[in-house]
DNA sequence: TTGAAAGCGCTAACAA
DNA sequence: TTGTTAGCGCTTTCAA
């Protein structure tokens, strides 16, 4: 920046005012800091700036997700990025890989570069030590589930609610043994799909059996072995909701290679690439996370302006898409 | 950092010796200053650090992909971060949309926040702004596709060696007549693998016919419009290959609609979810995202490590991944 | 409308 | 083994 205002023949602090768009700065002085910026390739350092500034912005927020790889937290990703590029924000994104220790690296780690804020999936029970972060003054926001010990602002999927929807379906469509299989029950959005399973259960006076019930299947093949040995044991159930989308994924193979893809029902959470061109398609409760994306990130820039209202939990709505397997009649 | 020291009774000198892991203190003197840090919650400012530091290192690298919600580019992201991680540096994403406007936006936005070093999928034809950024001392790694009238590293899968494979599968399963449907032209890696198609057609002897050749499907539903257009045509070819994901899609829901799904062969280039699920199981040419995203990170990380030796271009084979569509004999 | 001086939090260079 | 001083590139504060 000396050297532009050398070039330019003013002061550091003209250059300064110019390149951030300050007001007070004749038009042609102007002028000539942007063509001596131009001329030098001269890039502002926003660490020194924010360094200086008074109040510390980096212009720069982090992400937290379980995997960047995977469809609904990239969504979710994408749709946050694309909210801070409005605002000339960049996104520092990390992995979790459900693993609490990993969740604190990644905080410490973008709590050194001193982002303005973080959105972020929380992993495991305890979460105050986020109570210091937001102390130093890092605004957050939490998506797909709710931080343990601490309150905060939190955007999720009607999970319950969606859960309940999608085995009411298999209910209407005359299914009286409908099996549940899911993720790890620890997990938050387990344990809430799986409330929304029995809410179905019971509000259709359906009797939960225990030999239906399949939980902690924390991969698509553990929950293949599951469905098949659910589906070869006698008296077997006539529809399935899986609650998780490798779930999904296994107990789709599963029904193929026992010849029961279009006899078994399935309804299951979370939408997919080519659901539509599996043979039945595959009915499902589609999550939207573009849309707790965008929202998480329009909470997180209502705290940067100033926002101090009480914490508020968004429910984001999910919403059936009927394909063809939820809608399998019951097998005599 | 002050209040450190003054806790601990020591110097601010001592007090980044000790958080950096410099040699050269007392272990007791070490212990009480990381017991003042704890108790603080003091977390080192990177911003400040870097710029003090003679070599300016931000431990963070800028990762620009054409989008971070497509599998593809989410695979090369997560084997970046992994890398990353391991040697203590975070990863800001963006995406770009195939927009050259937005790549400049990008490298400005994460060369402000000074990135030790960039993973880009390149788009566009003109890389030589990126000479300016090089030269700051910023190291790049091109992913996918190589720079315009630049040189640099580049890691890359073999799409014209793994198109002409895909095609020769086809021939190898007695088809003479073998549409191409690919994506824009103007994309370096559509190129290519048309190349490859032209290559395994002319090895074979077979004539490359007009009417069998689509290009610049952007969308799933052009490719599907595409080939169904084809498909209903008279003499219409007896097998598809399909040179990128949405163009499989396309292709996929067009054969299903028409009922050919079992009577019209199908190669795609590029592997997704779930194709073994369908039916036919697709048959594919898989890109090895990881080991693209793994070695560009490597490659990264030796610049950073010295090495000047000359640029790179490493090529990332695929692999035929045979499930059944592409192994359907042609219909007299 | 412009500029001079101070200092953000840290590390390099050197001194003790 | 520890400390002192200067200064990285910028913005703040205050003065002209």
């Amino acid at each position: 920046m000396r050297d532009v205002a050398a070039r330019a023949g003013v002061s550091l602090k003209t250059v300064s005012r110019v390149l951030n768009g300050e007001p007070g700065v004749a038009e042609a002085t102007a002028e000539k800091v942007q063509l001596a910026a131009r001329e030098l390739s001269f890039q502002l350092n926003f660490g020194a700036r924010s360094l200086r500034r008074s109040d510390g912005r980096t212009a720069t927020l982090g992400v937290i997700l379980e995997n960047v790889e995977n469809p609904y937290s990239s969504a979710i990703h994408r749709a946050v990025e694309e909210v801070a590029r409005e605002r000339g924000l960049s996104v520092l994104a990390g992995s979790l890989d459900e693993d609490p220790r990993r969740e604190r690296a990644l905080v410490a780690a973008f709590s050194s570069r001193r982002v303005d804020g973080l959105v972020m999936m929380p992993t495991g029970a305890d979460h105050r030590y986020l109570l210091t972060e937001r102390q130093a003054g890092t605004f957050m926001v939490f998506v797909d589930r709710a931080p343990g010990l601490i309150e905060g602002d939190v955007v999720v999927t009607d999970n319950q609610a969606g859960a309940a929807t999608g085995v009411r379906h298999l209910v209407s469509h005359g299914h009286r043994r409908i099996a549940f299989a899911g993720d790890l029950l620890q997990i938050q959005t387990a344990q809430q799909r799986y409330a929304g399973y029995l809410d179905a259960m019971r509000g259709a006076d359906l009797r939960v059996v225990q030999q239906d019930t399949i939980h902690d299947c924390t991969s698509a093949s553990l929950a293949e072995a599951a469905v098949t040995a659910m589906m070869r044991g006698g008296d077997p159930p006539t529809a399935l909701f899986t609650a998780q989308n490798f779930v999904t994924f296994g107990a789709l193979r599963a029904l193929r290679h026992l010849g029961l893809q279009h006899r078994v029902a399935l309804v299951g959470f979370d939408d997919f690439a080519l659901a539509d061109l599996l043979d039945p398609g595959v009915t499902v409760v589609a999550q939207d996370a573009a849309a707790i994306g965008r929202r998480a990130a329009e909470r997180l820039f209502s705290r940067f302006d100033g926002d101090d209202s009480p914490y508020t939990v968004e429910v984001v709505s999910s919403r059936l898409v009927v394909r063809g397997s939820g809608e399998i009649p019951p097998v005599a």
